[in-house]
DNA sequence: AGCACGCCGACT
DNA sequence: GTCGGCGTGCTC
């Protein structure tokens, strides 16, 4: 008897027998329709059996497999399958959402058939007339450094296995130590995939990728292409025809026979780890497959993440580092402005003020810093105590005075801005606090000489926008910029001299214990923006806490120092990367029934649990979220297996669980949101 | 997750 | 007498 076990997306962490007389071992790894239910799913056959556990009565007949693409292979199947077991997420919600959209439903891009049937060369020279192809013939490589050399030659060297951790600031010249190692890769035949944080960052470095490699076939994969696009670009990495597969977090399930080389840049940026579905860290993940088949990953970061850090100190990773800053002259000084005595003017500071006007009298760009959308973060009416609050979340509705409306950030809710206080009728509602927007409009004020642009995600809402609001500041088309975080990322502002930052004091008491990290990154990112060209950067913190070792730490653009502390620090509470964690999370109408389940969930871990720290359900820190109430439940080891074995144990009587209407849960294995 | 079946309120 | 509410239970 024929049958075939098949991965389908449903959260039941099994798979699903059906007969299949004409199939045989060529069928593993291919998608197919099968009846379910009184329905038709597409799903991927993950073995073959002759026998089933299901008796015979309830086998049905599958409806087709579909034959008409190459079969997903074995190594990306043991990806998937590793995903399930390590996130504790079913197998077929892994497969299914590491194919593109189209292909998931069971359907195939228009492409020449030839190029969907090909099979998958086992290497480049056996495919005639692509074998000993310049990739990047005609190209001029700029010299490398030393540094860069030793990184390029070290990366390259044959040995297997290795994870590298390139560690060097923004200008050392990281990119191009990336683009020599995959140059290396494909001269060898070999394919490349490199990711980044942002889908925003891809264009331009696909176009730089391309520009290096014109014989190149370059593959792009991120959430925001078509589906036909992003379909057309997995069968061609699948094919074995892509050289470059270049994306963001989801390109890590990209299938690709010959791949030689992984790099994930920016690997400390949190964008790498998805918030929802399936809760997996690309670049985690990327380290797998690099283990998995026996090939090297380069992780670059300025500010790498404590965890890889760590991992690089041991000696468990290579460290690279790239000392010098390879294009510009020098690093940007880092000033310290102690705000505690001083009167500051709508938040800015006299240094701030007076470093501003000095960059308008000289024609450079200034940029001031600041991490909140919006005019005010709230709206009240002080006589009555009325706030402006989500009626949906536990947060405050955010002043937008651009388009005259309250947002909530949380759940996108929105209303006009109330001409008088909804409870008292008083018509002097006052806006409390800061944000881009109320920058953006008191610098207008101050400097009526300067063109002011604000770029947060309000003004930069449509990638058109983006590329708009960044044409106009490399065309020097604006004095001042105000953003938030979206300008730190990636870009380069050559006219840009000078960088103040507002309110950052605000992470260095945050409760989750990744604040600090997320803050010196953030501000060697946005000092890494200034003095890039001929002109020398200048970058002023505003602080209530000038002697707090992290901001000493970026006055000597001293990550070592930092990441040591924050290091001890982490070792002494026990954190990551000293303890691993995963968040078991519930949500319902009320608060009471989601830590009801979750004490439940911890009662039913009770015999299983060794060497595990359970801690209290508590509510979450944003506890009403579109009207659903949310707790957690930390779960922590110093021993990983044991971790996961506990996890495993745990899911099963979970899924057992009978759960109350309305209830819903999940599991965030390695979270990095408290 | 869907999608059925299954028992109790306001309509043609 | 029926349409339909969403509460449990199953899907090979």
């Amino acid at each position: 008897m024929n049958i075939v076990r098949v991965a389908l997306d449903l959260p039941l962490p099994k798979l699903f027998d059906y007969l299949a007389p004409d199939s045989d071992e060529s069928d593993i790894g291919r998608r197919v329709t099968v009846p379910f239910g009184t329905a038709s799913r597409t799903g991927v056959i993950i073995s073959l059996a002759q026998a089933s556990e299901q008796p015979d009565s309830k086998l049905k007949t599958v409806t087709a497999i579909l034959r008409d693409m190459p079969a997903l292979p074995a190594d990306w199947r043991e990806l998937c399958e590793f995903c399930a077991r390590y996130y504790q997420t079913p197998l077929g919600e892994v497969t299914s959402f590491a194919l593109p959209p189209m292909l998931r439903r069971g359907k195939l891009p228009r492409m020449t058939k030839v190029a969907a049937v090909s099979p998958a060369p086992t290497s480049r020279a056996t495919v005639p007339g692509a074998g000993a192809r310049d990739i990047n013939s005609a190209v001029v490589l700029p010299p490398l450094l030393a540094a860069q050399a030793a990184a390029v030659a070290a990366i390259d060297a044959p040995r297997g296995f290795a994870c590298f951790l390139l560690h060097g600031v923004t200008g050392s010249g990281k990119t191009e130590v990336y683009l020599r190692a995959i140059d290396a890769v494909l001269a060898r035949g070999g394919q490349a995939l490199m990711l980044v944080p942002e889908i925003a960052l891809t264009p331009q470095l696909e176009g730089r990728v391309a520009a290096r490699f014109p014989g190149a076939d370059v593959v792009c994969a991120n959430s925001g292409m078509a589906d036909a696009a992003r379909a057309r670009g997995f069968l061609d990495a699948l094919g074995g025809r892509a050289d470059i597969v270049l994306g963001t977090r989801l390109s890590i399930f990209m299938p690709m026979p010959r791949l030689r080389l992984i790099v994930v840049d920016e690997e400390h940026d949190a964008s790498f780890k998805q918030q929802e579905g399936l809760r997996y860290s690309a670049r985690d993940v990327a380290i797998w497959r690099a283990h998995q088949l026996n090939i090297p990953i380069v992780l670059g970061s300025a500010t790498p993440s404590l965890e890889t850090f760590h991992h690089a100190s041991t000696g468990r990773y290579v460290m690279l580092e790239l000392p010098e800053r390879a294009v510009a002259e020098s690093m940007p000084a880092v000033r310290i402005i102690d705000t505690r005595r001083e009167k500051l003017q709508e938040g800015l500071s006299a240094a701030l003020l007076a470093g501003l006007q000095n960059r308008l009298e000289r024609g450079e760009q200034s940029l001031v810093f600041l991490n909140r959308r919006g005019y005010a973060p709230v709206m009240a009416c002080p006589p009555c105590g009325w706030v402006s609050r989500c009626q949906r979340c536990a947060a405050n509705l955010v002043l937008h005075l651009a388009d005259q409306r309250l947002r909530c950030h949380h759940c996108g809710f929105e209303t006009r801005v109330p001409r008088a206080c909804p409870d008292c009728g008083n018509v002097d509602l006052m806006a409390f606090g800061r944000g881009t927007q109320r920058l953006e409009a008191m610098l207008a004020e101050r400097f009526p000489e300067a063109r002011v642009l604000r770029i947060d995600r309000d003004s930069a809402s449509t990638p058109k926008k983006w590329q708009a609001l960044l044409a106009t500041i490399h065309a020097g088309g604006a004095d001042i910029l105000v953003g938030t975080q979206m300008l730190a990322k990636g870009h380069d502002f050559p006219l840009l001299t000078l960088v103040g930052a507002v309110g950052a004091d605000a992470a260095l008491f945050a409760a989750d214990f990744r604040a600090p990290e997320r803050l010196f990154a953030q501000m060697m990112q946005v000092g890494g923006r200034s003095g890039r060209a001929a002109l020398p950067g200048e970058v002023l913190i505003q602080t209530e806490y000038p002697d707090h070792p992290l901001y000493q730490a970026l006055i000597d653009h001293d990550y070592l120092r930092f990441a040591r502390t924050q290091l001890d620090e982490r070792r002494i509470a026990g954190f990551p990367p000293f303890s691993f964690q995963a968040m078991l999370r519930a949500e319902a109408r009320a608060m009471e029934q989601a830590l009801a389940f979750l004490a439940a969930a911890r009662s039913a871990a009770a015999d299983i649990a060794s060497g595990i720290t359970l801690y209290d359900p508590v509510p979450m820190r944003m506890q009403r979220l579109m009207t659903l109430e949310r707790g957690q439940l930390l779960v922590e080891s110093t021993s990983r297996p044991a971790l996961q074995a506990f996890l495993a144990a745990w899911m099963e009587r979970l899924y057992a669980l009978k759960m109350p209407a309305g209830l819903r849960w999940h599991l965030d294995v390695d979270p990095l949101e408290f």
